[in-house]
DNA sequence: CTGAAAGCGCTTACAG
DNA sequence: CTGAAAGCGCTTACAG
């Protein structure tokens, strides 16, 4: 428990500083900031003095004189959109556990859309706030040429066309990809219809690439693309007018596997004795749609891990060449949404 | 765009401070301080050569500095648990969105469990970070007694057994329970059954009291409360066992909801003929789910925005006496998951 | 409308 | 092992 209030009389309306403890301790404030330091050059006995001290006035350190003295925050900035998206979310929780681990907070900035504009404004609202470095996960629709980051600030960024100009981590989307397009190979499908993303997103271009590479590489017709936005809705509509001849569908995401599995019953084909249907992510709720859906299993904490690890590693080896881009392996799950065509 | 570098020769490796934009515009710091801050007491020519001076030198003001100086981070804390969770990253989108409107930013923080030592240890963290406030979302299993935050740190939490002791904003859990059991007893069902949530979560138990009154005061008998701890699978689990003669089930939350819905058709029971099911929270899925989920929806959005309100209004208020506790309202969304019983 | 002086709380060499 | 001095970058009265 801290105590209630300073027994002193701290000037600065309560706040209490370096000097008030020091004074307290019989000591310099220089004393009391190499305990609050944890520095070794302290007799015991003068350290526990302080230490007394700071617990009786419950002394904290002010960490905007220490950040203007040190030049660090110990902040990193995030620049998200969609939170309440199951990748970005889980993202963002393993960005601020690997920073927590190093000793950094994080500073979180949503963005209404994901586009350069809302992006650099962001990032500058957050340079203002003073940050050691950048986040940016996901900003799907920015591009290198239009965004405009703050000279000389650190910045790592997750899936994104900004993949190249700064470092990056991504999933190995083309892995997953791989893995599921030959699961229903396997199973004896013809071929492999796929609910694309957006096209202004990187992660979706490049599923529907190595979709389209691996059908043709196999011989395989390539059925025509369905564009989807990653909404349950998207998915329900391509559902409701895919193919009557398709056995399979490769969903971009979880969610548009959902809604594309709603449709197709509601226009009264089985799934997976008519149509297998995989999706991409494993969010919560897949193994519980009905039929449990396979998928793609991302590893969205790890992403969170290593971005914040390329970052330390620049906001610290400032001038070193740093590694400019990270895959982390996927996961297909095999559950009952795919099964051979009958 | 950002001019790429300082063309000066500002000291400190880089980084511009006001006395290097001071002398390129011929003025002193004071003026470029008065020029940042948007004074109005200085002559429209000064201003503009100062503002040439800092597009130049792509001055930004160093926060720790100004921080300092003020007093005030324009920093507020946000302690959450399990952000992957939609309740959790809708409400924490809403704070983000919510602060950025009154010029703060975000400081989170992730506990792994929501106890009153994780809690304490996260507020610590961030004080020691330097926030002008505290905003706990939905620290379920912290008490009162064992919570220890700095002292003088305005604080509002979130649902949560801390209401009482701190302000508050919460969702009308009691007018939507009461919506729910309402809209299935006119429906013809003789008594509805409850999947609640954890013993140790004050939204859990508010909603499971609230159950149980309702029956009682409608004199319908009150079936044994089944437990379960919001997850699909303890959903599914108590599905699979929930009383043969049970005709309606309320779910203390949709994710419950969807593991019931899925243990029922398991067992050959459908939805709603055999069946009517009831979930909490409107997550993205519950329209999607088969069949589409009634539902009491929360507006998380809302929620978000009034934990700032309250928050500022103690951080700029200091002193004065504040809102003690705020209901934001639920609404009760009628899909396809509930009928009149055969 | 503009500026010289002081100070926010801390830490970094430097000296003893 | 301990302390006196200087300074990080900014803003707040105060004076002109």
């Amino acid at each position: 428990m801290l105590s209630a209030m300073a027994s002193g009389d701290p000037p600065g309306g309560g706040r209490v500083s370096i000097g008030d403890v020091a004074r307290l301790a019989g000591v310099s404030p220089i004393t009391v900031s190499r305990v609050a330091n944890s520095s070794d050059a302290v007799r015991p006995a003068t350290r526990d003095k302080v230490l007394a001290a700071m617990n009786k006035l419950g002394y904290a350190p002010n960490s905007a004189a220490r950040a203007l003295r040190s030049g660090s925050f110990h902040e990193i900035g995030v620049v998200v959109h969609r939170l309440d998206r199951t990748g970005e979310s889980r993202t963002v929780e393993g960005v601020v556990n690997a920073a927590r681990a190093e000793g950094y907070t994080i500073s979180l900035v949503d963005v209404r859309s994901p586009t350069s504009a809302e992006v650099t404004a962001a990032a500058q609202r957050l340079r203002h706030q003073a940050i050691d470095g950048l986040i940016i996960v996901r900003a799907e629709a920015a591009t290198a040429a239009t965004l405009a980051l703050p000279a000389g600030l650190p910045v790592v960024v997750s899936d994104s066309r900004l993949i190249g100009r700064h470092p990056a981590v991504s999933s190995d989307q083309a892995g997953g990809i791989r893995d599921a397009v030959e699961h229903l190979l396997a199973l004896g499908h013809r071929t492999v219809h796929h609910a694309a993303g957006p096209t202004d997103s990187t992660p979706a271009m490049v599923r529907e690439e190595v979709w389209r590479r691996l059908l043709t590489d196999a011989g395989r017709p390539v059925p025509e693309v369905m564009r989807g936005d990653w909404t349950l809705r998207s998915g329900y509509e391509l559902g409701l007018r895919v193919d009557p001849a398709a056995t399979a569908v490769l969903c971009a995401n979880d969610e548009m596997a959902a809604g594309m599995i709603r449709a197709l019953h509601e226009r009264g084909r089985r799934v997976p004795d008519d149509v297998s249907v995989v999706g991409f992510d494993d969010i919560a709720v897949a193994e519980y749609l009905w039929p449990p859906l396979t998928t793609i299993r991302q590893d969205f904490s790890r992403i969170g891990a290593e971005l914040v690890r390329m970052l330390l590693d620049q906001v610290r080896g400032q001038g070193e060449p740093v590694e400019r881009q990270r895959l982390v392996p996927t996961e297909l799950v095999v559950r009952a949404s795919t099964a051979s065509p009958r």
